[in-house]
DNA sequence: GGTCCGGACGCAATCGCTTGCGCAAGTCCG
DNA sequence: CGGACTTGCGCAAGCGATTGCGTCCGGACC
């Protein structure tokens, strides 16, 4: 690789100049500066990010450590995290917590020897990694499942009204017994959506029954007229259960989810679905890290994005 | 961060030492490693990525420059990519090359700044990357989207039979005007699957009609009875389109598709299928990248992976 | 008792860069 | 004409590891 030393002998001047011409951190006269600007075109000198990041502690670099499992919905994630992160002059090292909080320890060790400047987590169900990264200082953000505590930054939807709007737009359209078909148990995000389907149920007047949330939409055929699906993971189950079973969406059974798919117009009713702002999602987690980085004492914020309903058919509505 | 020195002051040894019994690169008494080990303990070193590659050259890291933009796909095959590296010790850098010439050549630069070990790549229409690695010698192995030259290693899904295949499928049921909807232009991939296309006409018979052939299914309509869709980023359009238009799938007009997508039983009619074997085409290109960072005097290699066909009712079969 | 040898460990150079300090030459002003 | 400032640049000390050479010591062997 081509190193400074050698940019510096064929512009004959030191290293010292070097360094200072490409990171414009001292003047230099106009001259030398050009030499050196075309000796780094000559050699194709690139730098090196890791002698770089011994020397100066950072490395423009951060961990995204997310559960890679969820598909569909995290690539977008991704996307967005990747060109605010891009954008910004960062990289990003990912690494899959697998949903396990075991895994997750060891990706953020390991995001941690590789000395990142901030870390992205997806907290997992009982996730161990969180503390961790507190005690040592490192700046994090909470993505997409939050916690309680607001000590950490975090960035996710909001959960709790908007489920209970698409409570409501069932109940408003005159159904009574509305079901709930749940995310993964355990997740914060899972119960912050069953509370908003609650909190809907009392707003529109309803009783709460146990017996009407489930995983599964099975439990469910023929105990309810409408039915509130908790995240995109079931969502895809839901449909074909109801299929296979003869019941038609949107007249046999409404349907209201949570997150939009890609599918959502495709399938026969196109469904109606609460898609949450995942471009901004990323980009403001991404911001509110490099904010923690720049100043690690700043006061925590949590910040929750408001979805979108996206109504079409399988509320029944025309 | 806590350094080797601590750790080497706190056993009471040089970091010479502490160094050898963490890498075991040299015979310790078993008195001094316990010490060691035990301060190593105590302190919670962690070790420092960053100073390490600076001596040793390597980085344990991998580059995977992709084109996030489209997701579905993409998130399964990170999925596997990133669990094949982690599985062997290295971490994976992502970054976008947003499927442009130049974002991928500002990637590429990045990632060789940061001393991958390797760079996984999905080469863009233009790619002026690519003989750059060559050049600098970057191990390197092209997922997806193939060169037509054998000089790199590649992974990625057959795509002239299998398009051939799924072509045949429609003569066989008695289609003789078939007509094909085309990927992105100036892709490989897409270059070999209408060659594919092609293929499958001549064999089962058919002549090659160049009006056939379009980037959307309108121009087709009413023109053939069976289409061949070339890639999930279409299919969803030609979905809408067909819908939209009231042609009914599997009875108007017999429609397969290369790339299964997450809904493709959910829509009415179930669609037939190419399954791309993503996770497999994940792991054997790190595989391959980790190979020739091993020996990188290997002759280069071209795998090729055969696709499997989800048969369904779109093709107009029961 | 001298020589040799293997085992156990430390010294210090090195990787490629950043940056505090210092030095030389030129400019300005009383 | 001699300080006091500028301006323009180089020296060398790190950053935190790895690793080739040495040193020291105790026992085996003749």
């Amino acid at each position: 690789m081509v190193t400074m030393k050698e940019v510096a002998q064929l512009a004959g001047v030191s290293i010292t100049t070097v360094s200072h011409v490409i990171n414009e951190t001292r003047a230099v006269a106009g001259a030398t500066r050009d030499r050196v600007l075309q000796a780094i075109e000559e050699t194709g000198y690139t730098g090196d990010a890791i002698a770089r990041s011994l020397v100066t502690g950072g490395t423009k670099s951060l961990g995204l450590a997310v559960s890679l499992v969820s598909h569909p919905y995290f690539a977008e994630l991704i996307a967005a995290i990747e060109a605010e992160a891009t954008r910004a002059g960062y990289s990003l090292v990912l690494i899959d917590t697998r949903g396990e909080a075991e895994s997750e320890q060891a990706a953020v060790r390991m995001l941690r020897s590789r000395r990142v400047d901030g870390v992205l987590l997806t907290p997992t169900a009982g996730s161990a990694a969180l503390p961790e990264l507190r005690r040592l200082g490192v700046p994090t953000v909470l993505v997409d499942r939050l916690t309680v505590a607001q000590d950490t930054d975090q960035v996710g939807p909001e959960n709790v009204q908007t489920t209970s709007t698409l409570v409501r737009h069932l109940a408003e359209l005159g159904h009574r017994r509305i079901g709930m078909v749940t995310g993964t148990p355990g997740l914060a995000t899972t119960d912050e959506r069953v509370l908003g389907y609650r909190l809907g149920l009392g707003r529109a007047g309803l009783a709460w029954d146990e017996s009407l949330v489930a995983g599964s939409v099975e439990p469910l055929l023929g105990r309810v007229t409408g039915v509130v699906v908790g995240d995109h993971q079931v969502l895809a189950n839901v449909v074909r259960t109801t299929r296979a079973s003869g019941v038609r969406l949107g007249t046999d059974l409404a349907l209201v989810a949570y997150d939009e798919v890609e599918w959502a117009e495709l399938v026969d009713p196109p469904l109606t679905t609460m898609a949450q702002p995942v471009e901004e999602i990323g980009r403001t987690a991404v911001r509110l890290l490099l904010d923690r980085i720049e100043d690690p004492t700043r006061a925590p914020q949590t910040i929750r994005l408001v979805p979108e309903l996206r109504h079409r058919l399988s509320c029944g509505c025309h």
